[in-house]
DNA sequence: CGTGGAGCAAATAATTGCTCCACGGTGCTTTATT
């Protein structure tokens, strides 16, 4: 070894920061190539697992760069916790500006940030849509900007919180510093659209292996709701605590949670119809231990790190696989053996799919197309918005379509402009066709997750374009021994392994994300996930590797 | 699309059964009133 070597290599520097600053004894090969991409000045993308240190690959290079951490993070309650924790650490300062805080607070925040004293700065996608929020931050030089949880992304910039679609647009406004975005799920599309809507350029991908080996996988399929009720009332009451029960609706969080409560168990109900003072609270009971269960929708969970919560159950499923392994990643941090369970009836999946169809208007396309076209280039995302008929929410959803569908392209200067000879009518519907088909699919991907009977951690993981060669023998098919027989054989597995790349004559190219003994499940670049029955793609000759 | 709760009728006093229809998830921000 070197020893002589009068330089302090940059991992050095990393590991000595870690530990005087915040007490971390060492850094992980994965943190530290996320670290090093950044102070190189590459975007980076990381998918690790709660627990792994994610917010450390920020934290450290925020030290040594000049300039402040731009960092997004979806839920307010999120952000001060952060806080919370840099100011345990013998790190710089940290600040957030919200609609939560009194002008007073808010004011010292932007002082703390002008004047260097502030190292990271906290906002919501929400605010980074402001002008004057951006001018003032882009004053302040930011040397990184990162986007937590980036899973938010595509789970909401579509609809639900369409400010998450423009973070590259923010980003461009402050300099375009490096950008790094951090979450613990993201399977291929989700990665993509990670990807594509963060504007990040050859990012440094460090994705970690998805695989929670302590987790026992089941499913349950009860003959009515009565049954189910019942099923699963008896399956908590007899297992260990704490625990999460999943509900879809917030009326099922409070049936649950009486009938639970029936059984001596301390359950409290949790979902966003609740006032934030009782939120707060059934939150910090189940931290501190002092509540057994908590019924909620899937408002609950993110930012709860709780080690030893012993199991995750769904009395019903969620829309995606995404959300599922997602929920299910709060059991059994501790690496204690927790339980997954996921209660299911054929009827469930109407819901989600009334809560994922929306439709598309084609007539406010047309309206947020021509307020563009009237500005010339002139106007962003914000005034185009206000100045519409729409609610914001609307107005930035059919923007974001049209840029997606490139009608509409984002300028240098701040502006927007139409692209010349484009149908914008037809663009934006293409557009949104091709994502309301992705999640048609999903869903019926959470189905045959349900109803397999072959090894159910072969099937997530590959979901995830991870491949586990053998099936687990952790999960309730591994124990009843049908995932052996419906497992694939050798020559399925090398001619069709997951991660796959295959054409098919209709569907055009995609990925292989499970097999079994008689189907594969494909991921299709523009008709989302379709399973194939293995002997029809034989006899056919459907699929084309690539 | 499926469910559950409301409302009502029938049967007869406190329930049961039927039809109908509303409802169904996730958070930020801002602004006008108490």
């Amino acid at each position: 070894m070197p020893s002589s070597t009068p330089r302090e290599t940059t991992r050095d520097r990393l590991r000595r920061v870690a530990s005087d600053h915040f007490g971390w004894p060492g850094l992980g090969d994965d943190q530290l190539a996320a670290m090093e991409g950044l102070l190189e000045g590459r975007d980076v993308l990381a998918v690790m697992p709660t627990g792994s240190g994610k917010s450390a690959i920020y934290q450290l290079p925020a030290m040594l760069l000049d300039g402040p951490a731009v960092v997004v993070s979806p839920l307010i309650a999120l952000q001060r916790d952060q806080i919370g924790q840099l100011d345990d650490a013998d790190a710089p300062d940290a600040v957030a500006v919200n609609s939560a805080q009194r002008s007073g607070e808010q004011n010292r925040a932007w002082q703390a940030a002008r004047s260097g004293e502030a190292e990271y700065l906290f906002f919501a996608p929400e605010q980074l849509a402001k002008e004057e929020t951006l001018t003032e931050l882009a004053d302040t030089h930011p040397a990184l900007f990162v986007v937590d949880e980036a899973h938010c992304v595509s789970a909401w910039g579509h609809d639900f919180r369409p400010d998450y679609l423009r973070l590259a647009q923010a980003a461009e406004r402050l300099g375009r510093p490096p950008v790094l975005a951090l979450t613990a799920t993201a399977g291929g599309p989700v990665r993509e659209d990670i990807v594509e809507h963060l504007g990040l350029r050859d990012p440094v991908c460090i994705v970690s292996g998805f695989d929670r080996p302590n987790l026992f996988l089941a499913a349950r399929r009860p003959a009515d709701e009565e049954d189910r009720r019942a099923a699963l009332v008896d399956w908590v009451a007899s297992a260990r605590t704490p625990g999460i029960v999943y509900a879809p609706t917030r009326k099922d969080t409070e049936h649950y949670a009486d009938d639970l409560r029936a059984t001596g168990l301390r359950v409290e109900a949790f979902h966003a119809g609740l006032p934030a003072r009782e939120r707060k609270r059934t939150q910090d009971a189940f931290m501190a231990g002092e509540t057994d269960v908590v019924v909620a929708t899937s408002a609950f969970g993110m930012g709860i790190d709780k080690p030893d919560v012993r199991f995750v159950v769904h009395a019903a499923p969620p829309e995606s696989l995404d959300s599922y392994y997602q929920q299910i990643g709060r059991a059994g941090r501790d690496g204690e053996p927790a339980d997954a369970v996921l209660f299911h009836r054929a009827e469930d999946l109407s819901l989600q799919r009334f809560l994922t169809a929306r439709s598309l208007d084609e007539g406010k396309v047309r309206e947020v197309a021509d307020a563009v076209e009237e500005h010339k280039g002139e106007a962003g995302a914000g005034a185009i918005a206000g100045e519409v008929d729409q609610s914001r929410r609307s107005a930035l959803q059919h923007l974001n379509l049209l840029e997606q569908a490139d009608a509409v392209r984002y300028e240098r200067g701040g502006g927007l402009s139409l692209v010349a000879g484009k149908d914008v009518e037809q663009a934006a519907a293409r557009q949104f066709e091709r994502q309301r088909e992705l999640d048609r699919t999903r869903i019926e991907v959470v189905r045959e997750y349900a109803e397999t009977r072959s090894c159910r951690r072969q099937f997530l993981l590959g979901y995830f374009g991870e491949d586990l060669p053998r099936p687990c023998g952790f999960c309730d098919n591994c124990e009843a021994g049908t995932a052996e027989e419906h497992a694939p054989d050798e020559s399925v597995r090398s001619e069709f392994g997951v991660d796959t790349r295959v054409r098919h004559p209709d569907w055009g190219p995609g990925v292989v994300v499970n097999q079994e003994a008689d189907r594969l499940t494909v991921l299709f670049d523009d008709a989302g996930y379709r399973t194939l029955s293995l002997p029809a793609v034989r006899e056919g000759e459907l699929l084309d590797r690539e």
